[in-house]
DNA sequence: ACGCACCGTGACATCGATGTCATACGCGGG
DNA sequence: CCCGCGTATGACATCGATGTCACGGTGCGT
């Protein structure tokens, strides 16, 4: 039952030409006689020839694919961001490799060098932790996206998480809270690192501690953010408001306030996710848009790939504007019961 | 600044010793001297080689590869499916390719090439509605997911959609609901078909009047799930209880319920989402977990690419569970009324 | 009538890794 | 002392597509 796959010589055989010439039918040369290009055509079809993407790219050195690289594809931020970097390039007509890294370097360098492997003419990576030097060595263009790599210039694309920060935590701080809490992922994290800064910048701007017990730090997943946070509000430090520094985080903080029955603790989530909007309260969001990230991100990779630019490190930095949903506009309790 | 990527005759060189010797050590062939393998182990690490796949597949004929297609990454259902495939494959060393087919046939027809064009050693597919006769003419091992492919006999991984379907309807009448409505994609996909199917059956067998008009047929996706819900809570024939028939449109009922203020409406999700269970009312699910899934056909499919097992049409059918929270569980109002 | 540019075409080498088969060496049994 | 066998190694062909270069023919200008 086994049959070899087609080839191209099979088709070239077939139409009575030589391979060369059925190649040049295949890759659109206009320099084939119609008849022959007919011809060719009607073998192809017939056979139900398909190229061979591995001699092919061997031959040509390079596969027209781009590479992605995120840290874990169940996280809806980066599967939205997927989906829009496949839609972009099913309209370019080029493939793309999605692999995620599952937060763990060694799983990323081994992830990284696969797709060099396969000789794909661009990346896009979300970096964890990996150092990137080796990346000199390889002349594949790279997008780097939401944080900088490890031991290497490079540009990224990127939203301004230490000015978003701020902005949120002056938002609650203007419904009169002081004790406001983070929850957030690991501060080797990039990303997480200035989101904190921000966030203690914003404190400390304003006259207001900055308790270290109201930082959550190394809530990598919901799970974790729910039970750390169900901890927090048990403890003695109880916060009147919570800034979650990740969308994913958020569905654990979510939790526990529902569950806890302490929804009258104000709330904002760094990044929207589904439902945000239906809670009740409704939670009050930066508006951390992955397509956008996407957009941009498969713009410069594609100009660098065709060589329309050069590889310039400079930052692309994404506003966030705050959807005020709700949640982040509910007073303190004090001074609540103060105005009744 | 461009250089040539380091390839194995280069490590053979500088190790002192032909290509092929060097690819044995490569490979781990025991038959090689222990201290040329030291010297060729030391060469790729100077020289930071890395196999071309490209070439590698070229001369074995498959890549040690599984081939995934899903109708859409951005739906968490199947992004969790992907991740634990994704998860497996890791511990056996061999790579994944995703793509998806974006529930367009003539998209999924390129993917599927573009996969064999890859030459992937093994698929797993979540078919769409493409012909998939062709399949016959290739030899790569295929396993199916969630719905039967077209023009083919094969063996498909799937839930008993009928049978959980006639479940949840059943559940949702024993609190005395007779206007139950149904949210369902389109009917040419087979597993809504098979819901829709179910639902009916259950409302004749209990003698319940199987009304078209609480048929929302063809939500795609929680944008026309949300619109066709909001338009029959506010015609003629309001039902007392809905049956989602997928995670996704349940974000769209959920948030048609909720903004108009109808929450008093029971309803039941086929499928699990995120913050289901803290919503208010928490929501009922049939627990359609994707883990399990991709766990099975990922045993199937690597079975058949060891040839340890032949492709036998047998589907593997998993069963659902009910997961109760509340949404399940409301009575409609005449009955809450009459009891008060 | 001659030269030249151009067109359609094909022979052949090539991309990098690896399967096949052959070779060289050392060692023990007859 | 020779044969044969096992071990470590290498020369070469090969996978399929395509870049390079060369060839024969047509049509045009002079």
């Amino acid at each position: 039952m086994k049959r070899r796959p087609v080839r191209l010589a099979d088709v070239a055989e077939a139409a009575g030409t030589s391979t060369k010439t059925a190649s040049r039918v295949i890759n659109g040369d206009t320099r084939v006689a119609e008849a022959t290009r007919a011809r060719v055509l009607a073998q192809v079809d017939q056979l139900g020839y398909r190229v061979d993407v591995m001699a092919r790219t061997l031959r040509r050195g390079v596969d027209d694919t781009v590479g992605v690289i995120v840290p874990t594809i169940g996280d809806p931020f980066f599967a939205t961001m997927i989906e829009e970097i496949e839609r972009i390039s099913l309209d370019r007509g080029i493939s793309v490799l999605i692999a995620s890294n599952s937060r763990d370097p060694r799983t990323e360098r081994k992830v990284v060098d696969g797709l060099l492997a396969r000789r794909v003419a661009g990346m896009i990576i979300t970096p964890f932790s990996t150092d990137y030097a080796f990346l000199t060595q390889v002349n594949t263009p790279t997008v780097f996206l939401d944080r900088h790599p490890q031991g290497l210039e490079a540009g990224v694309v990127l939203v301004d998480d230490f000015a978003a920060a701020q902005k949120a935590v002056r938002h609650l701080a203007s419904f009169g809270h002081s004790q406001i809490a983070i929850v957030v992922d690991d501060l080797e994290i990039e990303t997480s690192r200035l989101r904190r800064d921000g966030y203690v910048a914003a404190l400390i701007d304003m006259g207001l501690p900055a308790d270290p017990q109201l930082q959550l730090v190394g809530c990598t997943d919901a799970a974790t953010a729910e039970m750390r946070t169900r901890e927090l509000l048990s403890g003695p430090k109880c916060p009147t408001a919570i800034l979650s520094a990740r969308s994913e985080t958020s569905l654990g903080v979510v939790r526990a306030l529902h569950l806890c029955d302490r929804t009258d603790i104000a709330m904002v989530s760094f990044g929207d996710f589904v439902t945000a909007d239906i809670l009740d309260p409704a939670i009050t969001v930066l508006d951390h848009n992955p397509r956008i990230l996407a957009r941009i991100a498969m713009e410069r990779v594609l100009s660098l790939m065709d060589g329309s630019s050069e590889d310039i490190a400079v930052d692309e930095v994404v506003d966030l504007q705050l959807i005020t949903r709700g949640s982040g506009e509910i007073a303190p309790i004090e001074r609540r019961e103060a105005v009744a």
